[in-house]
DNA sequence: TAGATTGTTAATCGATTAACAATC
DNA sequence: TAGATTGTTAATCGATTAACAATC
């Protein structure tokens, strides 16, 4: 497989495939599934087997014609690809509800991301460990980050301390930031910023959910 | 405005960015924005304003040549076009840290969207009160979604329980549901099935970091 | 060999951007 | 009127799908 991924830019769309074949390929049987075809793989996704092939030609392709996909190198080029490969530190502000349930979240262990640190500025909370990792003020960022070698940091605070936090960290030298606050937080142009905001996944079913409920008009023309 | 949502498909990214239009909007001091110019508002979303009234377009546009949008026309389209101008109600299942998360979740309420219902089959929650919503036994769904008229289920179990959770969820009458499993789940056509695949997102970070830290290579060809 | 498969190019389809008339 | 704006059509760009050679 060529690294081809800096020639051509690659479809944001075609990233978050990867990301969902290799969630797919992971929750795969292991004895079952030693080799899977982009036919077979693209029925669990409701794809087409085309789709998955030119998304893999991006990158040069995963297998040799004739033969289907081996499983283990599928799952090894993605983790390859999306930079799952080596380990990454990461750590969550704010340890509300969302900030403990993000890192309880089992699923982020397993792509080799490491929560090194839980910082919130409730007194009540400092000190408190949640899955062997200590509840540290925020002052204590900067620290950290250095320390562990931090590359991301999640926002999971009230909105109103949303950017601030967004700065904190930036300052600290943190290049990636999901954010998980209602509000959207930004910064310099090289440090990745993903905004997740949750209201706009229920706006979408809510959209659907009214075009699913009115009568289907001529279908043609 | 005309309401020509039927006749031909929309994009699914127009939706989510109508969704992100009407979140900017919102968040807007309401003294200083009376008014708002595409060019304005694209602004604020890193978008090109040709994109916004384009987008705006596929419903007969919201404005009036010459003059610029009216925030509150704008809001009130937008709530309408994706169905928040009417309450819907909604009920959470699974009352771990995410589900509290959600059932605290202040953004929901404000898009007309009612919690009336919170469930588990843990009996150490059964009972307790979250937001003056009572935790009942998932055996009670049924008799909730018909007394309630509930048209959204929000799945925060664990990911064991998640399909069955929304073969009950299914079978009790609800046509949309919203799952954070790490599981996807799957149902009959006519029923909206939104899988929110968090560590899909993370994956995604992880990719734009890796691709951040690469030197660019020559540009062009 | 026949059937199934991948990689890859070409064709199609759809979405974004540009251009501009109409309007204030 | 001059400048700014939206709605809308046309042009461009990019992503998906189809087709097929190469391979097992």
């Amino acid at each position: 497989m060529k690294d081809t991924q800096e020639k051509k830019k690659i479809p944001q769309m075609t990233i978050t495939r990867l990301a969902q074949y290799l969630n797919c390929l992971s929750l795969l049987p292991k004895e079952h599934y030693i080799e899977i075809s982009s036919k077979e793989l693209a029925a669990k996704i409701e794809l087409k087997p085309t789709q998955i092939r030119q998304d893999f030609h991006h990158f040069g392709g995963f297998g040799q014609a004739g033969y289907r996909y081996k499983v283990k190198d599928l799952i090894a080029g993605l983790e390859r690809i999306l930079g799952l490969d080596r380990q990454q530190n990461m750590i969550v502000i704010g340890v509300g509800h969302l900030g403990q349930a993000l890192a309880n979240y089992r699923n982020f262990e397993k792509l080799g991301l490491r929560l090194v640190g839980l910082f919130d500025l409730n007194p009540r909370l400092i000190g408190i460990t949640i899955r062997d990792v200590r509840v540290r003020d925020i002052d204590e960022i900067p620290q950290i980050v250095y320390q562990e070698d931090v590359s991301m940091g999640i926002i999971a605070t009230p909105a109103e301390a949303a950017q601030k936090t967004a700065d904190l960290l930036i300052s600290a030298g943190i290049k990636g930031i999901w954010n998980f606050s209602p509000v959207m937080v930004t910064g310099p142009q090289d440090i990745i910023i993903q905004n997740e905001h949750l209201s706009v996944g229920l706006m979408t079913l809510s959209y659907r959910l009214k075009q699913a409920k009115k009568p289907v008009l001529i279908p043609e023309h």
